[in-house]
Formats: structure tokens, C-alpha cells, sequence
DNA sequence: CGGGGATTTGATAAAGGTCAAACTGAGTGG
DNA sequence: CCACTCAGTTTGACCTTTATCAAATCCCCG
């Protein structure tokens, strides 16, 4: 983080989109308790928001901008975890030390961080606090377990297809078929656990089928849902 | 459930593995307020402890055996999204309705399940409640971070390997290199994604390799712990 | 002692990984 | 302003891996 932070926090801007659109309830709190605690970061492309075996100080949420949950091994090989856009709380998973690290992927990605002391002592006194972390975690379990389903289709198609599918479904244009898909095919490639040729090739299928189109590498136009939606056999029609 | 449910709750049977050993504060508050809430089912081979488009009615919490929680596609294929053994929590990933199913492997599994809208109030209540729910769910997404890493191996032998060393880890039965495998070669091969062909035979060379060895097809005996972490490319090393 | 699902083994073919090379486009310096 | 650079992307050829189909074997349970 080499930009100077926002101390004083705008609680306008992490406030808004704290209840994602696929929450059930939607409270018309105007500013939680939590947020008063919130203190925003802004992050270039690559640039880590934590380390792999950082101590643990703090609970995240993306504000704007995206970024990339990932394990490095020792032969080099990268494994993306999970992928946070606006509105995901993210760094739950850990208890002695971060086990993995947490990149961004669009220049001045904003994040809010939450001191975990803090937070936990807020939510002891709040219970509301408690009830919104709750519901903060049950979502990245619920996104998690949608992934496994994704992770768990066998051919490229149905993998780049869910994949797509989810991008269009997490992204913010959601009135428009236009996404912007804030990663490269490298980091598509880790997340969906194939050959970058292999996620380059079917994209490719894809958009000669007409089933997607090209703005530009990163932009991708979906053209018939439908088609995307029968390739991924059924398995996410309900999710 | 078709066995009598235990009305009369047993609180040392359902705190006994309340806090798993992974977990970092090992609490020694002898009954959570949490478990006072608890209902114990058991359920037969096979049992659904609750299905797909269920109501959220409860949280559960395995106290012995071992289940599946899976989802099945139209066509039939089946997904395997987690394995539940005991102190695991689960359920907690759905809002609307049930999304996966959840069923027993192995005779007379018990769950505690928690009416949902119960347990909500008493952790408004209880600050020591709401903490434990959030460790519960935490824990979940732990389990779920390293379980992506596990998808993300490319090849058989990593995924198997991987999955052997996983259920080592969760097993009851620490301090011994023998591993009892609740479910069956169908049940791995839908959780890694893979065919059972592969699965069966990535088993077989595993054990020609003396890295293994099976006293029966459900109990797996780790002979060399390390060929297995060196097989996983190091990338669960410190999971 | 069968019966039938689960598991293993075998043969084959398709899918995707790997290596290699060409292409693209945004940023850089002449 | 344009050539240059270099990372990211795409395409091609080849070959390993694994899914698929088929059949034999095992073993749990009545």
C-alpha cells in the first residue's frame, strides 16, 4: 500500500454495497457499527493487501476494484483461492497465521480493514455487529460452496462456462450482458485448475460459437446465456 | 430419521468434540448455552439428514459417523462439495433454501442440529454464543480453503494423495497411521472430481508404491506420510 | 451359499497439458 | 510520432493423462 490511507473514513463509500444483492434481508441501517471501525486502503495492481504467514490483525472487505485470494507452492505453482469483488468480507478463514496471500488486480482497489480485536470486542457489546459478521461469513461460505461445484465440472467447457457465468453474475454491470473480467487468463487459468492454453482455447470456442464476444481481451460480452447455462449440465442453475 | 430422537439431550456426548484440536483457544467452559439448544437425530446408512430445497429450519453439528454434503446435476452427476465428521458444523452456507443435501456414511450417525431462529436470539443474548458460531463458521471456511487447493492439484496422484492426508487429518484416530474411510470409491471420486476408475487405480498404485496399505477397502494405512506430502507438491504443507 | 453392489483391472479414445511459436497491445524511449 | 519492448494472449503440433466402456473380481448381507 503505497498510497496514503483514509484515516478518516467515508463511511458513504464502504457502506454501499455492504448488503450484496443476493442477501435475503436487506437492512436499511444506514452505517453499521462495524464501519466506524473501518479503515480504507488503496492498493495498485499486484500489490499484496496481506502476506502469506502475516499475523492475523484484521477482517477485510472489498470496497472497489478486485482482487485475488491465492496459495503459491514451492515449485512455483499458484492456486487461486477465491476472487473478491465490491462487497465481499474476506481473511475469515485463518487462525494462527495467514495461509495464504491476498493481491489486488485493479489499479487503486480500495479495501476496508476491520482490527479483528476490535471488531470481536464490538460484537460482544453489539449484537447486531455480531449478526452482520455472521452473515458475512455465512456468504463467503455460501460463495465457496458454489466454487466447488465449479471446480467440480470435468470439461474445460463446463469450468470457463460456470466461470463466466459467475464473473457476470458477481460483477456490478448486472443490468447490462458486458463483463469486465479484471483478471489474466493466468489468473483465470489457477482458479479454474487448467492450462492457460486450455482457458484461452475455449474462450475461443466460445466466441465462435457466438455464445460470447470480444471488447477488447478483458471484455467480454455474453450473447446467449442460455448456452453458457445448459453447458454447465444444471449443476448451478439454483445457485 | 427413523429412529427415536433424543429429546433429553446429552450434553457430554455433543460437547465432547466441541472444540475440534485445530482450533487455536481450547475453551474449557464445560457446556456452551449453545448446547442447550441442541437436538440429537440419528440417522442410517444413506439418510438424508436434510435435502436439497429444504428450509433453513436449523445448524448442525456432526457428533459421530460421517456425512456427505453434495449436490446432484440434472443429468445425474453428482458433486461432492464437503465431508462432515464429528465437531464439524455445517448448514450454515444457504439463505433461502437448501442448496445441497446432506447425508449420513456410516450407521447410526449422530447430528445435533440448532433451530436456527433459536440459536440467532440466544447469540444476540449471549456474546460467548455469537463467538462460537463464528468460530464455527470460520472453522467451515478454513476447511473449505484448503479442500480448494486439494481441487486445484492437477493430477491424480497429487489429488488422491492430497485427500488421503486430509482425511488422515481429520480422522479420530491421531495417533495411529490407520485411516477408516467412511465413504465409499464413488463417494472420493465425485469429491475430487475424478472418475472412480482413476480414483480406484491411483489407490492401487499408491499401494504397489508401499506408500500405503489397506486392511479391508475402507481402512487405509499411511506407511509413508512423506512420499504422500511430497506427491501434494508442498502446496498443503503448512495447512 | 448365492446375489448384487462395490471395487478393481484392462483396453481404447478423447480431452487437455506441454512445448513452441506467432501475435497483440500498452507502455517506453529515441 | 513511431519503432521497440515485453508481458499477456492466441494458435499449432504433439503426447501424456485420464475418462470411458467393458468385464472380472471382491465382499458384504441376507
Amino acid at each position: 500500500m503505497n498510497l496514503t490511507e483514509a484515516k478518516t473514513f467515508n463511511p458513504a463509500m464502504a457502506v454501499m454495497s455492504f448488503s450484496p444483492p443476493d442477501s435475503t434481508a436487506c437492512r436499511d441501517r444506514p452505517l453499521a457499527a462495524l464501519e466506524r471501525l473501518a479503515i480504507l486502503g488503496r492498493y495498485d495492481t499486484g500489490e499484496p493487501v496481506y502476506r502469506c504467514n502475516d499475523s492475523i490483525e484484521h477482517w477485510y472487505r472489498l470496497v472497489s476494484g478486485a482482487a485475488r485470494l491465492a496459495a503459491v507452492s514451492g515449485d512455483g505453482r499458484r492456486r487461486i483461492v477465491d476472487f473478491e469483488f465490491p462487497g465481499d468480507f474476506f481473511g475469515f478463514g485463518d487462525f494462527c497465521s495467514r495461509q495464504f496471500c491476498v493481491e489486488a488486480m485493479v489499479a487503486g482497489t480500495l479495501v476496508a480493514r476491520y482490527p479483528r480485536s476490535s471488531a470481536e470486542r464490538l460484537a460482544d457489546a453489539d449484537p447486531q455487529t455480531a449478526r452482520n459478521i455472521r452473515k458475512a461469513a455465512f456468504q463467503s461460505i455460501a460463495r465457496m460452496q458454489r466454487r466447488m461445484v465449479m471446480l467440480g465440472q470435468t470439461s474445460a467447457l463446463e469450468k470457463v462456462s460456470a466461470f463466466l457465468l459467475e464473473m457476470s453474475d458477481r460483477s456490478q454491470h448486472c443490468a447490462s450482458s458486458a463483463v469486465f473480467l479484471p483478471m489474466s487468463r493466468y489468473d483465470i487459468a489457477d482458479y479454474l485448475a487448467m492450462a492457460v492454453e486450455t482457458v484461452s482455447r475455449t474462450l475461443t470456442e466460445l466466441r465462435i460459437r457466438q455464445t460470447i464476444a470480444f471488447r477488447g481481451v478483458r471484455h467480454v460480452c455474453i450473447c446467449n446465456r442460455n448456452a453458457l447455462k445448459t453447458l454447465t449440465s444444471g449443476l448451478t442453475d439454483r445457485l
